[in-house]
DNA sequence: AGCACGCCGACT
DNA sequence: GTCGGCGTGCTC
């Protein structure tokens, strides 16, 4: 109990699970820096972490002892005080903790200093030599030897399960082993890279008659004698380098040399001081949509806008106009794309309008050139932050206008701690600094949707394309048809088949589409196309050969497979699926001559299979590309005027309320790449369900079409928008434990909901992706009409009755609030 | 989360 | 008697 007058205390969150922040006394020293946002060293148990001050005061009374702070390492706060509310808005809205949503809000590795490392003693080097210790001691020590200044995650990683803290402890206090705090962590990304040069030999004569009988090699040592070589630049000038370099290196006519250079990267073009470009002049429909936007920025009060735009009606121009008019009105802005169409071809648009006032926030960057980045923002050298979702958080003051392009994208939707919504994010900034929020695309999700007809968002309409590009023509192909008329058993309709053939002739390319992720064996009906769905959630079942039986994702329903078709009396089938791998093997066959190219979480586990696959595609190296949806996003490949939706009923009948919405967005999107000038692109659609609503509107291309009738049933059904959900995801190793983890929580929720009205839950059901790297899978949803409900709710539960109790040890409970994902 | 502590069975 | 595995509870 402490009441000084003079003593100052502070309020300090960590990023940990931990629901409040803790109290520390400040030391007479730090006094003059202890502020709001201040990053903060403090002693935390048995270690030192960094943490950040969120407020201060004058007074203490604990029942615990209260620590002082350890340091400060900053100068300036980290976070400013409109950081600091907008943190504790999402770590309440997203249910985490307060630290949490900070150290998501700065650039990553700030919230890391403080750890420990280790090195040997004299004492401790001599008992290591003497030997007298038993095995997995000696291993702690000689690592300790070989690696002096490990920390301790670095021992628990080089010694895996022989490690043992409890050894750390009693070397560290018999004084063999010392421990120092690291100062700072540099971590600029370095990678090694080999390089050859020429050395001269006695004399040039010499060096001539010596390779007279070795042409290939006198080459090589010409070139090399010219300039260095990295092998990686040897190897494109002329792949079989290696027999006559070794030759060279034999007869002391060249050296290699390994160094750390900074890789080569496709961003290198943003050091370069950019060029500018005059604006082109707007079209009559960008006009008018840009005058309420430039007259809202301008106004500089908060205000939403939701561009609902065809692809390729110059939503990006609009944005530019936007930010340009915020710079002029002395304001900054946030620009924001999704992750995958951050690239290089994205940033560079972006710099030739605005040159150096601009940060990229993009990924190729090392974590000190986003701290770099993250600085020139914060100290206001840039006035203009293009990323993806993490670039809600820029530091900028005075924000004029945030832009979200492609507002629908899922990506925007972060899938780990803290959960948060990009664009509700923006939406909450904003708010909170008057700024205006731009969101465009051309499939606006249904959440944006509805909020646009209710007119909390002002809609923006764009219909035409600029330069007058046509529309792309889209087919829907029945596969009933295919098999019963013309007996085709292909995967290929005769339609998608010639379009290929005649592209192959043309010397055009085609993207093949097949959706992998959480497609399910869905069961359905060969004749009239009927798709089985929950009665109650109206999700796809799902097909489980285990028991043979259909079992709905949301709500655990089974239902056993009738022999015929409840509308048409038809043959069932149990949808058993293909995936990319035997597309491809079947393209092949049927294209035996075409440069195929196969993209899909497999094949694609790094950046550079993307970046091969687009050089390959702009060189014309490809003919057929197939893939996953990914491909679609982020880049215009002129060349590609007809695109092939494989199945879409495996998009279709994801067990997800939303399937039919994503089918809807890629559908549309890959629509809105294909085809080049004036030449349209065309887009084949196969189905076994061509009655289902969406495929007219997919045909038609009419969003408001569609919305409307998938408002309908979201509305009958209590999913979103017209309801708020929260998910609980229960993960455990062992499958038992977890399904009674997921009980309990059942049990819990359905005590509390007697507390409220408007609340009812679906589930728990395992999930669609039930194992995942060795853990089961569980989710249980809960849905409330408003989110102010739903918040009540679980803060009841929580508070109340303990939710985190029902939880068993080993088990895993994550709160998702406004899931995307639901497999 | 990450660390220490305590309990317990196994093994010098 | 000590080592190390695992479960439990705390961190200002
Ligand atoms: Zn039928
Ligand atoms: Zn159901």
């Amino acid at each position: 109990m402490t009441g000084n007058s003079d003593k100052i205390f502070v309020e300090v969150a960590f990023n940990l699970p931990l629901p409040s922040p803790f109290t520390y006394s400040v030391p007479v020293g730090l006094k003059d820096r202890a502020l709001p946002g201040m990053r903060a060293l403090a002693p935390f148990g048995a270690r030192r972490i960094t943490g950040f001050i969120v407020a201060v005061k004058y007074q203490c009374d604990s029942g615990f002892e209260v620590k002082p702070l350890e340091d400060l390492p900053d100068n300036i706060p980290a976070l400013s005080e409109s950081m600091l509310d907008l943190t504790r808005w999402l770590a309440d809205y997203y249910q985490c903790a307060w630290g949490e949503a900070i150290a998501a809000a700065i650039p990553a590795g700030l919230d890391e200093a403080g750890e420990d490392i280790f090195s040997l003693t004299e004492t401790g080097m001599e008992a290591f030599q003497s030997s007298a210790s038993s095995d997995s001691d000696r291993a702690l020590l000689e690592v300790l030897r070989e690696r002096p200044g490990s920390s301790r995650k670095q021992l628990q990683r080089r010694l895996g399960a022989n490690f043992n803290a409890r050894a750390l402890n009693k070397f560290k206090s018999r004084e063999w082993i010392r421990a120092q705090s690291k100062i700072t962590r540099k971590s600029v990304d370095y990678h090694n890279e080999k390089f050859v040069r020429a050395l001269p030999g006695p004399s040039p004569e010499a060096t001539e008659t010596a390779l007279k009988r070795s042409p290939r090699q006198l080459g090589l040592h010409r070139l090399l004698s010219q300039r260095e070589y990295s092998l990686t630049e040897l190897k494109q000038i002329d792949p079989g380098y290696a027999a006559p370099l070794r030759q060279l290196k034999d007869k002391e006519l060249a050296v290699t040399e390994t160094r750390k250079v900074r890789k080569a990267s496709p961003w290198d073009f943003l050091d370069e001081s950019p060029r500018k470009e005059t604006p082109p002049k707007l079209t009559p429909e960008q006009e008018t949509a840009c005058k309420p936007l430039l007259a809202a920025i301008d106004k500089g009060a908060f205000q939403s806008f939701l561009i609902q735009g065809v692809t390729g009606s110059g939503k990006t121009e609009i944005y530019l106009r936007c930010i340009q008019r915020a710079l002029e009105d002395g304001k900054t802005a946030i620009m924001m794309v999704p992750e995958i169409s951050l690239t290089p071809q994205t940033a560079e648009r972006f710099r030739l309008r605005f040159g150096n006032r601009i940060a990229i926030l993009h990924s190729g960057l090392s974590r000190q050139e986003k701290f770099d980045e993250w600085n020139k923002i914060q100290t206001g050298q840039v006035s203009i932050a293009l990323g993806a979702r993490s670039s809600v958080f820029a530091p900028l003051t005075n924000i004029g206008v945030i832009v979200i392009d492609e507002e629908h994208d899922g990506s925007y939707k972060q899938d780990s701690t803290p959960r948060y919504h990009a664009r509700d994010v923006a939406l909450m900034r904003a708010k909170n600094q008057g700024a205006v929020v731009i969101l465009g695309t051309a499939t606006p999700s249904l959440e944006s949707h509805k909020n646009a007809v209710t007119g909390k968002y002002q809609r923006l309409v764009l219909t035409q394309r600029v330069n007058n590009r046509p529309m792309p023509w889209i087919q829907i192909v029945d596969m009933r048809q295919e098999k019963e008329e013309r007996r085709n058993y292909s995967i290929f309709s005769i339609a998608l088949k010639n379009a290929i053939r005649d592209r192959l002739d043309n010397g055009e390319q085609t993207f093949l589409f097949l959706n992998r992720r959480g497609a399910a064996n869905y069961v359905f009906c060969k004749e009239c196309g009927y798709v089985f769905d929950c009665s109650r959630c109206s999700v796809s079942m799902t097909f489980h050969s285990e028991d043979n039986k259909m079992r709905c994702h949301y709500c655990n329903g089974f239902a056993r497979i009738p022999r015929s078709c409840p509308d048409c009396k038809g043959e069932i089938i149990k949808f058993q699926g293909f995936g990319t791998q035997k597309l491809e093997a079947e393209t092949r066959r049927l294209f035996p001559g075409a440069r195929v190219f196969r993209l899909d979480r497999d094949t694609a586990k790094n950046a550079s299979v993307f970046e091969t696959m687009r050089d390959k595609l702009n060189a014309q190296e490809i003919d057929i590309l197939i893939g996953t949806q990914m491909i679609a996003k982020g880049h215009d490949f002129p060349n590609v005027t007809l695109v092939g939706v494989t199945l879409a009923d495996l998009s279709l009948n994801v067990p997800d309320f939303r399937s039919c919405e994503r089918t809807f967005q890629l559908v549309t999107q890959v629509a809105g790449r294909a085809g080049r000038g004036d030449i349209p692109g065309k887009v084949i659609v196969q189905t076994n369900s061509p009655d289902h609503f969406v495929f007219p509107c997919i045909q038609n291309q009419d969003f408001d079409a569609y919305a409307e009738k998938e408002l309908d049933l979201r509305k009958k059904l209590r999913y979103p928008p017209f309801v708020r959900t929260v998910s609980l995801e229960i993960e455990d190793a062992n499958e038992q434990r977890g399904a009674e983890t997921a009980r309990r929580l059942r049990n819990l929720l359905k005590g509390a909901l007697t507390s409220f009205s408007d609340v009812d839950l679906l589930g728990p059901a395992p999930a669609v992706l039930y194992k995942i790297s060795m853990k089961y899978r569980w989710r249980l949803l809960i849905r409330a009409a408003t989110s102010q409900t739903l918040q009540r709710f679980l803060r009841y539960a929580q508070e109340q009755r303990d939710l985190k109790k029902a939880v068993q040890s080993g088990s895993k409970l994550s709160i998702d609030v406004d899931p995307i994902n639901l497999l």
